[in-house]
DNA sequence: TTGACATATGCCTATATAGGAATATTATTC
DNA sequence: GAATAATATTCCTATATAGGCATATGTCAA
């Protein structure tokens, strides 16, 4: 079996940086898909692409405005992933403290 | 060209989502491999391919004891995707701000 | 050393990509 | 309606999977 698709869910969705860019783009203002091409160097139609999985998982909204398309990052889609990531974060609080620690018994030592 | 390797970075390991599951069971306490055969009823050789995955990009650590190998999360390999979703929080507090705004409006004027 | 246990690796297959180029679709303006 | 602009889709290819299964490697115990 191959991978999960990139449509699957966020996780799957935001392992290309390229979506990644694009989403950090697009989350204080909607911008057409131009401006996306412009500011990312990319070439249109793998931008369309990249547009078209984000807006299938539910990480971008879009809105036509004339012949523009006007792609905007859906925020809440990604706070499931902050809150996956979030249910760690004691654990390293723990390795730094840890670390701090032995740090400081060094320095005692010497 | 193909999705970037798996081994590519810690967004592209995590997609999967067994390997997610390993990460959550392995971050409490070190365990063997055998353990986590049993908690996830996967089979052996799937699990030691999770394992190599996720070590090759630093999301566990192993050590050998006797015959046994005992993985176990490296929380601080998570803490970057935490911040990465992080720079979206404010938006998608803005979002929930709006939300909440329209429905009060809409309270007062029924 | 032989066996048993624990883990890792190899081989196989089907499949979903990302990128590139060309073209199709949709909307606007003259 | 024809030309143009903005975006989306299609076709192509090479490739890295995940899963299943068999087997290799490594470690201990008797």
């Amino acid at each position: 079996m191959p991978r999960a698709s990139t449509t699957s869910d966020a996780f799957n969705a935001i392992a290309e940086p390229r979506r990644r860019d694009i989403l950090s783009l697009l989350v204080a203002h909607e911008r057409p898909v131009n401006d996306i091409v412009a500011s990312l160097g990319l070439p249109q139609p793998s931008v369309s692409k990249h547009l078209r999985v984000l807006h299938e998982v539910g990480l971008v909204d879009v809105r036509r405005g004339g012949r523009q398309m006007f792609y905007r990052t859906n925020a809440a889609a990604i706070r499931p992933l902050h809150e996956w990531t979030r249910t760690f974060e004691r654990y390293w609080q723990h390795q730094l403290a840890r670390i701090k620690e032995r740090a400081e018994a060094n320095e005692r030592k010497s």
